[in-house]
DNA sequence: GAATACTTTCATTTTAAATTGAAATTATGT
DNA sequence: ACATAATTTCAATTTAAAATGAAAGTATTC
């Protein structure tokens, strides 16, 4: 049985600009072009997609749509659903934006903002210790100013990822109409 | 003259694994590992340093250390000060961690953000344009929902980065205690 | 329990970004 | 104007990350 055509598969020259900005898009935000294409292409797809949809449309290696899928699969972007009777997986995208938007925060924080983060046991360790003497004020002082504004932004976004409610709109909407 | 130790610069074991962290911590975040280990050596250093100076401490080829010297003039983080009867030039980290941090998410936006938000415009170009018979009825309402979420905080983020005030410390820590 | 259909892995290659270093340029002091 | 001391540029190289593709692995069906 043929894999492609169980589900039309709709490829418009719009669909085809989209994944193309966003992967630039992807790149820009440090994520895998490949990944980014892909995440793109099953954003554009009513329905869930198999490897070799995916390959061909983008030119793709096996070996990298299927990393990618993986990838996708493991941020919490892209959904595997098992067809019946048969071993083959086709993957959809998640398709709500807040939830979406939410498993890249969630991976950005890990990436970059708990090695920050991390900066303060470091520092902790050095406490004691008096490097030379008086080593570094400077760089102390800005430091701690750092790690306050990485705590607080730590804060928020840990809040806002935990709910899945929506509050933070309204929290957004009023930091937009000043204070 | 010599060019080192007009004042004397402080090389300490603290310091070299700091700027080794900052190094890292910049890659994370996207930032060239010269780049980033210069203003982290910059961070720790009381006095204004010269080219050479920063080129020996962290064993960078003179292109290097002139380059990114020259990017993060240019993102503000660090400020060259002219030296008098010379035309040595000396390089100051700025100290403030809110300007600090201020300059990296301005730069931030512009890579990341302002595209995103240019997909606004993009889909706009393609309204009227009945591409195929309703193309991607998925994609749109996805998008939507995106553009709706990056305005939001494109929004807060203008207004952070506008203001010299800090009243966006009482509004974060508003937004750690619930609503 | 083969044979088939699909998935997974990983050593090698490709690609894009960053770095080098030496030559060209420009400013400064004599 | 000259020599010197610094800065700036850029073609060539290096490096790290991503992509390739073929081989190995694993379910599934007959």
């Amino acid at each position: 049985m043929s894999n492609t055509g169980i589900n039309q598969v709709v490829w418009s020259a719009k669909q085809q600009e989209f994944v193309q900005k966003w992967r630039e898009l992807g790149v820009a935000w440090g994520i895998p072009p490949a990944m980014a294409a892909i995440h793109g292409l099953l954003m554009t797809q009513e329905h869930p997609m198999v490897t070799d949809e995916v390959m061909s449309l983008l030119s793709l290696s096996r070996g990298s749509a299927h990393t990618q899928l993986q990838a996708l699969v493991e941020w919490g972007l892209v959904y595997p659903v098992k067809t019946l009777g048969s071993r083959q997986v086709r993957y959809v995208a998640e398709r709500d934006s807040w939830q979406m938007m939410s498993c890249i925060a969630r991976q950005r924080k890990k990436r970059e903002l708990d090695p920050l983060l991390e900066l303060d046991a470091w520092k902790r360790s050095w406490a004691s210790k008096t490097d030379g003497l008086e080593a570094s004020a400077v760089l102390d002082k800005t430091l701690d100013g750092v790690l306050a504004q990485a705590s607080a932004v730590d804060g928020v976004l840990g809040r806002l990822l935990a709910e899945d409610e929506r509050w933070w709109e309204q929290w957004l909407l009023r930091g937009l109409r000043r204070n």
